[in-house]
DNA sequence: ATGCCATGGGACGACGGTCGACGCACACAC
DNA sequence: GTGTGTGCGTCGACCGTCGTCCCATGGCAT
């Protein structure tokens, strides 16, 4: 079996994601396979695993296209007008419209584990420490310069805190949480943690 | 191959989700086969079928007991002393330890999904309303007669939040978010959100 | 024309789930 | 107590599929 040469290496790795991004968006993680891959690409299993280390490999580098996703899903919702608070609320609500339009890309994030022994790559966590970043400058008029590291943690109880309500509302495990009520769970989270703040003085 | 009768239909049946319970807890639900727990049990993979109708209804099994041990956990919580507000800090730590000491039983609750079409079982959806039944129990003192809606809101809104600390966390998805901090995360997380809630009076 | 080496077809072991055949343990007759 | 029949619990071979790896192949640079 010779060169083909139809594709060059990059465009083959992102038939490759284009394909795996699929599968995962319509039937899941678990509905992804190398055959199904190949398949619908029009290689073969060996092919893959020459343009990656093995599935764990294709899978980390889909989760980086959902995760450049829902940066470029915060950052838009920054440009509007409205008051800090304001716009926490909608980075929370922009937040949770994207688990609900990709739900299956998303709950990638978090139902893919990395095989024992190996530890998210560094540009990995530079993306999450991304998207952090966006809920740290809208919740930074509460808190005086000097304070960082109050910053800092409340943006990581209100990220993770919006996480939880969407993680457990999708998943149907928050009992009686409907599409809907979702949304002001999270009003009543980001209002009454605000509110709840010492004062910015 | 003829009855072996050493052992109980319902003692098998306890022998299989011992052993898997046992799996998942080390290995991980991507750990566990029908082989492995047969070759655990010394019996044949077509037993485990006989007592279970495929592997997923042994998972959800072992998902009712990691949800009684969770009850079990809480419930112990609540006969100590303190006030109310101590009495949710304590059950949001409860539930951090326990995510802490079996992660990957813990875990099995987010990550095993049912397969597409079919519901979760209706003693599932109840024991998840038992659960959310103590923090509303402890959350009932800030609220009074009458706002049933709003202490119900509150509860899932402590829950979730509780919920996704300690999501983000065990997955090392919180960025520099370490085992101690996740702690201090959950304080932060209930005691402004307590301090935000309208005065009770 | 030559030879290098990227390539992908196919082999391998293990998986979930099914099912027919087997043979033990018990009920019953005596 | 002994013998016998049989129901049903159990096994393990089977099917289609999986992830991964090897190496014969044959296009491309020289």
């Amino acid at each position: 079996m010779g060169r083909r040469s139809t594709h060059t290496p990059q465009q083959l790795r992102e038939l490759i994601l284009d394909a795996a991004q699929d599968i995962i968006n319509v039937h899941g993680l678990a509905g992804l396979s190398a055959r199904e891959i190949a398949r619908r690409i029009g290689y073969s299993p060996g092919t893959i695993y020459n343009m990656f280390d093995n599935l764990d490999d294709v899978v980390l580098h889909v989760e980086a296209r959902v995760l450049d996703a829902l940066d470029k899903r915060l950052s838009d919702t920054l440009q509007g007008e409205g008051g800090a608070d304001a716009r926490v609320v909608r980075i929370a609500h922009a937040y949770l419209a994207f688990t609900q339009e990709k739900p299956r890309l998303w709950n990638l994030l978090f139902e893919h584990h990395m095989p024992a022994g190996s530890d998210l790559p560094a540009w990995y966590q530079q993306k999450l420490e991304g998207l952090m970043g966006h809920v740290e400058r809208a919740l930074a008029p509460h808190f005086p310069a000097g304070r960082e590291a109050d910053l800092q943690r409340a943006s990581r109880v209100l990220w993770a805190g919006v996480h939880g309500i969407t993680s457990l509302s999708t998943a149907d495990k928050l009992s009686v949480v409907t599409t809907e009520t979702a949304g002001r769970l999270i009003d009543d989270l980001v209002g009454t943690y605000l509110a709840g703040l010492p004062s910015p003085t």
